[in-house]
DNA sequence: CAGGTTAATATGTATATACTTATAATCCAT
DNA sequence: ATGGATTATAAGTATATACATATTAACCTG
């Protein structure tokens, strides 16, 4: 019964999951105590932990404390995405990047960006459209607004040279962000600044981050045709 | 200097947070090492080494042995993404769910799937296309490839009853997979299907998951406009 | 039997210690 | 200088032990 060489994290990680699959245990079932494996596989209790814990974060098994863990009903739940960094993407690709600004201005947003961004009602807020080109080709623009409340450094800043969002990631700290993916359909406005035609179908990235209350800035990222975004698990 | 009540590895990691973000420690320095950290924090060296691999979990922090450890150039760069499994989605929304399978064949594949799915020439696949409904109304439809020689059991199961993804969820493990997500534009095909408009971007995830060398399904999933995915970080 | 208290238990975490491994830096011979 | 061996270093990991914490399960008590 106790088994052979479990002298690694990995190790363990490895069979747990190969139990997993070959239904040894299976969605739904309880798996033995932390205390019990390691006794199994000859190991500390630690080293188990640290197996479990590592499937726990990919969503492939679900814990509690007393009561257990267990294999998860839907496996598969959890991926680990890379969001894009615009000009790393481009250079990454080994094509040439450029980008220029299209609109840089101050005024009171329209209002969903003023309840997006939580600001009152006379606020002006900053306002980009900027361009990033690929081989001087259309690669997505962004739409950017940002506070000057939470930012007051973006008065000086030189947008031209650095791009908004390089700028904004090398200067502001920010303590949490979220995304959302979705599509839209190419108006006049998009198929113009991406040299595409109106009708088609953009991917389209929406972001915001914040610091506390205060929201910082708040991106549509709107994609040229053909863009993908990938990942493994 | 020698801090205060660094006890646990959550406050370990709030405190080298903060500094990162108060830019203490700038984006491309080296911070101190474990064992210096583990001293002002009066703490064990596994407990920093615990808040450190957390951070370089979401890419805040760069780790490299002998190296040290320094502050990402890019903050920002991976999120978790809950993979949707449709049924849930929908029925976590408050809305009925109902699928319904329009087509169901055992077809050599063309030759664009049949690369994706690594087949020989002659190979038949079982191929699966079903619309997914929210209280109704159309919300994505999946177009599906499954290998009958990655799973045998498919030929005897019953898809009208459960939808192929929760099938091969339940009864078919695997090691791999990958996903991309992109936007389309609404052909004729897609607006009967989804009752949508011709010329409307629509989101889509195309998704492979494999075991060794075996691909097993490939589906294509288009959702309906509108749809968006969603991650906070 | 309902409802609240208590005990039991599995995971979660902290620590000291020891050893492993990747690799940057140095040294040395050519 | 150049390239190859050596060394020093920082992260990575394993382990025994101890204690913390969230729950479940068992036990009262009215």
């Amino acid at each position: 019964m106790s088994g052979g060489e479990f002298n690694s994290w990995q190790s363990v990680q490895a069979e747990v999951l190969r139990r997993i699959n070959a239904r040894e245990w299976k969605p739904g079932e309880f798996i033995p105590n932390e205390a019990e494996l390691a006794i199994e596989f000859n190991c500390a209790r630690a080293t188990v932990n640290r197996a479990l814990r590592a499937l726990a974060d990919t969503g492939l098994i679900d814990r509690r404390r007393k009561a257990g863990t267990r294999v998860a009903l839907h496996p598969v739940r959890k991926a680990t995405l890379a969001i894009p960094v615009i000009r790393s993407e481009i250079e990454g690709k080994g094509q040439s990047y450029r980008h220029s600004v299209l609109v840089e201005e101050r005024v009171a947003p329209p209002p969903d960006v003023r309840a997006r961004m939580r600001t009152g009602p006379g606020d002006r807020l900053v306002h980009l459209v900027t361009l990033h080109l690929a081989d001087g080709k259309p690669y997505v623009f962004g739409d950017r607004w940002i506070n000057p409340k939470a930012v007051p450094a973006i008065e000086t800043a030189d947008l031209k040279a650095q791009s908004a969002n390089e700028w904004l990631v090398a200067n502001v700290p920010f303590e949490g962000g979220d995304f959302s993916f979705s599509a839209m359909t190419a108006g006049k406005r998009e198929a113009e600044i991406l040299a595409c035609k109106e009708g088609e179908g953009l991917f389209v990235i929406d972001r915001s981050t914040w610091n506390q209350d205060q929201v910082i800035t708040s991106v549509r990222l709107t994609f040229a045709p053909g863009y993908r975004m990938h990942t493994e698990i």
